[in-house]
DNA sequence: GTTGAGCCTCACGTCACGTGAGGGTGCAGG
DNA sequence: CCTGCACCCTCACGTGACGTGAGGCTCAAC
């Protein structure tokens, strides 16, 4: 059983001029040749193919894959630990990223400036990200940028009021519940914190209770965040929190250690 | 406050040259420049900057990222809102590669073959990855690589002999147990599991509860791990499965739904 | 026996920078 | 004052991983 250039293209989600291309550097050259000079793969090929497709998404020049590929003590096992290892620091690391979005948006919606430091904080460390072209150079033609452009689609004014509004009467609300002197873990309070975590949700992006904890805990360990809450009510910051808090553990979200990012002081 | 090419290139990691360039090509030129011509960023630069930055690693070309940056009716939420729902797919679709990954080695442990299709089905799809060169060509030069491959190094032959020893001696105890008429959650039994997992975290990759969840699905769900189980005993995949789930929930993991991924039957 | 899909080999184009070459700028130290 | 030295500037050619035709062969099908 072999197959020719086109059908592995298909296969494999690349192009022909790419197997051609793969075939002159000499980092996968396909196993036979018909008498007519067609090139046939054999299985043994479509491995190696799925090992170089591996270690490009991970990054690595075609050159450098070859040499790993072509060491002889490493076998196909050893491969797929080591990109285990290495796709799992990627995971981590888009994670990190996202994170990073999620408080810029925040920062953006309650008005607090960043510093260029946070601005960059995930850039400027390690980084194992970047290649990653000619596939995601089809979002624009095959329609997925522009499906997500519809659904995350630019806001009215007259939204953007809407947004606004909402979030001030969420906020008030709160206010009212911490004067009054009602517990934080109370049924309506939490109803509260669940109206916000909505609020999130529908305008921005989808947080999880989690994800929610963790503006919780940014609310009451970044100093410019706190500011915004407080100027409403002294202490409301660290209330919202512990409502925040209550919710998530009512919905069933354990609490759970997650990443310690330190909240540093900044100028405002 | 402003800001030097330098200055801004060791904020963002990125070198000089590449903001040179975006200069040139009009991305992103400074807001002025001093009477040397020297480059000055502003803050509003750095804000540019932190865009550009995140469309490039999602993959977006730079001619493109410019439309989009100059779009007037969409301010810095809309993009950070779009690129929290672009780098979420991202993150899936790393987590389907990952997971892709694991069975490709589940697959080579117990000398299943893998069909072209089942291969590739990763990639073959819809893929939106590949960009990421510049930084991550470092792993040669910084020793993340190396690291690594140090790591996660070629076994030896007698490594390979270990592991099979051990591997054998598992499914042994487990096939014992089975025939001995042990239920599957009895704790003996569980304790079997258990080891099993620790097998597979400590040769090939961490392997969580649920993940090990996942593989006793497999086993029972493909046909042809089924063959390997039951080639011991007939019912002994089902039986593994049993232990593995119990074995998950004693450790305080729950049951929920993840990938249905279909274990389409191939030829061997 | 011709048609159309698929294959071949050049060979130049492109994108996002890398990598010097050759030279100005600006501030600390002698 | 001038001398380093780190940093900045503008060309301008190089590179990696392919894209994109051009021009022509192959082969199963009608």
């Amino acid at each position: 059983m072999s197959f020719s250039v086109g059908q592995v293209a298909r296969l494999a989600g690349v192009t022909v001029r790419t197997l051609h291309h793969y075939d002159e550097i000499g980092l996968l050259s396909p196993g036979e040749r018909t008498r007519a000079g067609y090139r046939r793969y054999t299985e043994a090929d479509l491995v190696r193919l799925q090992q170089v497709l591996l270690y490009r998404e991970l990054g690595f020049p075609l050159e450098e894959i070859a040499v790993i590929l072509d060491e002889p003590r490493a076998d196909e096992m050893t491969h797929l630990r080591r990109q285990h290892e290495l796709l799992t620091r990627r995971a981590e690391r888009l994670r990190e990223v996202i994170a990073a979005v999620e408080r810029a948006l925040e920062a953006r919606l309650m008005s607090v400036a960043l510093t260029p430091e946070e601005r960059f904080e995930v850039f400027g460390d390690f980084r194992p990200e970047d290649h990653e072209a000619e596939v995601e150079r089809r979002w624009g033609g095959d329609g997925r940028y522009t499906e997500s452009r519809r659904r995350v689609a630019a806001y009215t004014r007259a939204d953007w009021l809407e947004i606004k509004a909402e979030a001030g009467a969420i906020s008030e609300e709160l206010a009212a519940a911490f004067e009054a002197g009602l517990a934080p873990d109370g049924e309506r309070v939490m109803d509260v914190a669940e109206r916000h975590r909505g609020h999130i949700s529908r305008w921005f992006y989808d947080c999880s209770h989690e994800v929610h904890r963790g503006l919780g805990e940014l609310y009451v360990s970044d100093p410019r965040f706190t500011a915004v809450f407080d100027a409403l009510a002294a202490g409301l910051a660290a209330y919202f929190r512990l409502a925040v808090d209550a919710n998530a553990a009512r919905h069933g979200v354990p609490r759970q250690e997650a990443d310690p990012g330190g909240g540093q002081a900044g100028r405002v």
